[in-house]
Formats: structure tokens, sequence, C-alpha cells
RNA sequence: GCGGAUAUGAUCUAGUGGUUAUGAUAGUGGCUUCCCAAGCCACUUGCCCGGGUUCAAAUCCCGGUAUCCGCACCA
């Protein structure tokens, strides 16, 4: 079988240090790879031009947050529930078993109180059905332990310290915080190399907004700019404004940041005719999304890949940790004028409350407080899992007048989130040419010269002192700058050239017999192998020119 | 997770139940003094793991692991 693109790269990649398979000398592990010292470059260097869309460009603010995250967080954002699979195992043969796998319609619980399933290998009932869950589970600390586990997202890291965060940034929405980190999801069956990974690289931004005014302040600066969508029947290019007008892209924010990103892709090299963004269909949405994109990029092998999901998470997280933690997380809209407003307030009468409910009493009495005063005479409230009344000779209610500066509200959420390894595969198959010089094979890495792992080749044409001292000098001068480089003296030139393009080296800089006479060099370019004639000293000024483009 | 295929240096690959396991590419050192993978010399790295059959297994059988394809699941 011939060798398709995704063959030929990974094999490029195993062999000049981008990608290596993990744990390779005790036969490796599903969906983990490791990053040798090309591909963390290169990665570092699309995280960074990441960074700088959304810190620069767009204002959001950074924070890192542990990967190990308590179960109290993922339970209250849903994961320890949402990321499970039903699983039983047959107590003769010790088999194990998706229930999904071995039933079919028919409801779970019923089924397996009935014994309604046998052991599709020895034929033995099976009972006990539990669920596992797909994170990573671990404890935190030795004897008195807690429950936690490695993160699936990053997400949660933010959410939780919103109230930290809305602080920080003066109690104003819009608001932005991002986060580049690891997130872990305990696959059932990765395949697709780096597609698809137990331990994976993300680029999160959790943008909060008012759910009453879903615009974006820099929503005028790009609003006549072209975006790439497809509704799961046809490609179509309109401007976001129109997008917006036309209820194609719901909202100005979630448009903002779907061009953003195209904005971003294009810059870190992804082909614009192997990008787009595919609305989701309603039964694809996620249950707490209201509307999600996915920036999708073409690969040979893979087809449409999603890298980059942009969901309207509405509340539904600051929601369930403010349910869960009781911790205040919401944000305040202030009115132009304080407003006097009439309330009715519950005042808890301790000295009955404390007899008659003893050590309950003090949660009771913060219950009570937090309580929406409604019409009815009777209170009964959810205490411990029970309906508890409330006798009305433990509480008074009280009619006063306060002053209200603003409404609270629960901030919407704009989550733009990126898988950075995909983007990384994607932008290395985009850049990825080949073709026949002279029977030899010749493959060239097209990187965008701000993302390429090695900026300049520095090469003595031949192995003479002088040629090799003027090089070595030049080499040390331009890492000095900050660009790096990497010195090659060995092997014809013709060879080093081919070295440097394999692996997307935008420049290659040129020693030889005249350079000793004028000081100059001559500059060949990837792409085109054109070369000029610099001065030396004019060389770094030039080269940073055309690196940062 | 189910079914099928595959597994030989860093990469690709030949090979057979029986000496020291091919060849190429890449890499390293040297010669060549050279502008697009030139040549010459020398050198480095390998039969996925475990068990079985056998006098003898990289080769045959079983199991595991990984990769690829299909199904299922998912982002």
């Amino acid at each position: 079988m011939p060798l398709d693109t995704y063959d030929k790269i990974m094999m490029l990649a195993k062999r000049r240090g981008f990608i290596y398979p993990s744990f390779e000398i005790y036969g490796g592990v599903a969906g983990f790879y490791d990053y040798g010292p090309l591909g963390s470059r290169l990665k570092l260097n699309i995280e960074n031009l990441w960074r700088s869309f959304y810190i620069l460009k767009d204002n959001c603010i950074e924070i890192s947050t542990p990967t190990i995250t308590l179960y109290e967080v993922l339970n209250a954002s849903g994961h320890v529930d949402e990321f499970t699979d039903l699983t039983v195992d047959c107590k003769k043969c010790n088999q194990s078993y998706k229930v999904e796998d071995i039933i079919n319609n028919i409801s779970v619980d019923e089924a397996i109180k009935e014994n309604k399933i046998k052991c599709p290998n020895c034929k033995t009932n099976l009972k006990d059905a539990y669920p596992i869950n797909l994170m990573f589970s671990t404890k935190i600390g030795f004897g008195k332990v807690r429950d936690a586990f490695l993160r699936p997202e990053t997400a949660q890291g933010i959410f939780i310290d919103f109230h930290l965060l809305y602080r920080y940034v003066r109690e104003k929405l819009p608001f932005g915080v991002i986060q580049v980190g690891r997130g872990y999801r305990n696959e059932v069956s990765p395949r697709q190399g780096i597609i698809r990974l137990r331990e994976f690289s993300m680029a999160e931004a959790e943008v909060f907004i008012d759910p009453e005014n879903k615009t974006h302040p820099n929503f005028n600066k790009i609003k006549n700019l072209e975006i790439k969508l497809f509704d799961n029947i046809k490609e179509m290019k309109i401007s976001v404004e129109k997008a917006v007008d036309k209820n194609v892209i719901n909202n100005q924010a979630l448009a903002y940041y779907m061009i953003l990103t195209q904005e971003f892709l294009y810059s870190a090299g992804v082909d614009p005719e192997k990008f787009r963004f595919r609305k989701h269909s309603d039964n694809e949405l996620a249950h707490y999304a209201t509307e999600c994109w996915d920036a999708e990029l073409f690969s040979e092998r893979f087809g449409w890949i999603e890298c980059v999901g942009i969901a309207d998470r509405s509340a539904y997280d600051l929601q369930s940790h403010i349910d869960s933690s009781g911790k205040d997380m919401y944000a305040l809209r202030k009115y132009e004028e304080p407003k006097i407003v009439d309330v009715k307030k519950i005042i808890p009468k301790m000295n009955e409350l404390g007899p008659l409910f003893k050590g309950n009493a003090g949660k009771i009495k913060s219950i009570l407080e937090n309580l929406e005063m409604e019409d009815s005479k009777k209170i009964t409230i959810n205490f411990d899992g029970k309906e508890v009344e409330i006798p009305n000779n433990c509480y008074e209610i009280v009619e006063t007048k306060e002053k209200k500066i603003g409404d609270k509200f629960v901030p919407h959420v704009i989550e733009p989130s990126y898988g950075i390894d995909r983007i990384l595969y994607c932008i290395i198959e985009h850049s990825f040419f080949e073709g026949k010089e002279k029977d030899e094979e010749y493959k060239i890495l097209k990187l965008n010269p701000k993302i390429a792992p090695i900026k300049v080749g520095v090469l003595p044409l031949t192995n003479d002192d002088r040629l090799v001292s003027i090089a070595c000098e030049l080499d040390d001068n331009l890492r000095n700058a900050g660009i790096e480089t990497y010195y090659d003296d060995g092997g014809s030139i013709g060879r080093r050239y081919a070295r440097m393009d394999e692996v997307g080296t935008p420049f290659c800089i040129t020693i030889d017999h005249d350079s000793i006479k004028d000081n100059s060099v001559t500059i060949r370019d990837r792409d085109t192998t054109k070369q000029i004639r610099k001065k030396i000293d004019e060389l770094i000024p030039f080269l940073k020119e055309k690196i940062d483009n």
C-alpha cells in the first residue's frame, strides 16, 4: 500500500525530531506522544502566536491553574456524571463490558434488575452495573484523602476563580480569561495519532459577557471581514456583520471570536482552502451550549477535523458553581441612578429555631436568609435532601426599603477552545509539499516564519577556516539577537539546504569566499530558492522584519 | 470495546525452521573546497513483548501491546 500524507508526515516528524510515540521502548501506549526538540518549539510558537491574538489584540488576561482538580469542581460542572459509561463485570469469567455495547433499546436499570443480560462470553447472568468515568482519577494526600481528577478541560479552573478575576478587571464586563495547558481524557479508543490524545494541549478562552448585551467592543473593526461558514450543506463566505444581522451567527461576541479564530489560524499557516466553520446541529449541542461553531481543518486522511470549538455556554458553568459552592459569582449591572425598592425579608428567630433544629439551626438560618420571598404563607425548604417545613413562629417577615444600585446577574460565557495538537498537525500537513529533484524525493515544510522552530540556517560554503570563523560569529550574533539558528557545516551545500527545507526553516545564510572580501553573505529563501546578497551588518533587522512579517 | 490486517536499525525494506540477518536512506568521523540531497573511505543503530512447539524460532502456534482499516463511541 502506498504511503499517504499522514504516513509521510509522521515519518518525517519522527525522523526530524517533531513527534515521537511516548514510552516507545516499553511498547508504547495509545494516545500519548512526545514532542521532540523541533516539535516542542513549534508548539510553543503556535501557543505564543495564539497568546498574541488573545492578550494583545483582544486584551484578555491569562491565568494558570492546577491540572489536578478537586472532585467537587468537576461534580458541579457535570463532568462526574457526563463523562461516564455504564459498565458491568461478569462474576464468572471476569470480562468487563460497556453496558451500551451489550443491550439494545431496553432500559438499563430494568434489564440489569431482571437478569435479562447474559455475559456474551460465558452466558452467566450479569448484575451490578456501575459507572466508570472517562476522567483520570487520583487522590490528594495520604490517609485522609480528597478525591480528584486530572482536568478534562482547562475551563473549570477559570470559572471557579471568576469572583477574583471579576474584581481584578475592576468589575467591568466583558472580559476574557485565557489558559493554555494540558487536559486529560481516558479515551476508550484513541487512534489517529496526535489527533486524539489522552493527554493533550489546549488553549481556552472564557469570555464573560452580559447576557442582555452580547456585543463586542472591537466588533466594528472586524465587521467587514469575510468569514467562511458551512451549514452542513454548502460553504459560504459572508461578512461578519451580515452573518450577525441575518442571525446566521447569534450574536456579535460569538462572531467576533470566530473571526479572531479564523485570523489566528490563517496567520499560523493554515491553508484557507482547508478551513471552515461548521455549526453544530441541535442534536449535537452539548447540554450547556446554546450555540456552537467548530473551526474545522481538512486533513487528507481524516477529512474535516474539529480543531476549535466556539460555544456560547450561557450561564451554565457559573450557575452550577454558585449552586454547588454557595459562592457569590454574580456580576452587577449598575443603574444610571440608584433605585429605592421595597423588599420583603425573612428574619429568622434564633430563639425558636435553635431548640427546634439544634445543630442544624445555623444552616437553616442562612438558607432562610437567602430565600426568595414568595407570597405563600407556608415556608418549606429543601434541607439535606428532605422537605422541611419551618413553623411560622420561627421567623418574622419585615418589609423595608432598600437602596439598589443595580441588578445582579450571572454572566454568560463565550468559550473559544483550541486543540493545539490538532492544529499543529494540520499546520504541518498544510505546509507539507514534496516533489522530485533528480529522482530524489524532496520534501519541504513551508512553515510560516513566525512559527518555524528554526528561523535561519547558517552554512559556511566550505570548511575553509576563514569561512567557518565568519559563520560561527554570525551564528552567535543572530542568537544573541533572539533569532533561532541552526549551524551546519556537514555535507554538500545542497544536502544542507534540503535538511533545512525539510524542517521548515525559512531562510539559509551562506558564507562564501566573497564574504571574506566584502562582508556580505547570501540569504536563500526556502520557498523560492532565490538568493539575495546582503551585508552582514544589515542582516539582523532584515531577518527580523521577514520573520515577524 | 468488537472484527480484520500488520509489526525487521532513526526511516524504508529483503529474507528463510539451521553459520556472523539483506539492501538503501539518514546519521557520525575523515578526504573532496562545493550554491541546491555529488563522490570516495571508515563507523554507529535492528528481528515489538511474553509463553508454547522444536535439537534449533525473527520465521510456526497462543496471548499481550502498538499501529492501520471497518463498526461502535466521542471533542
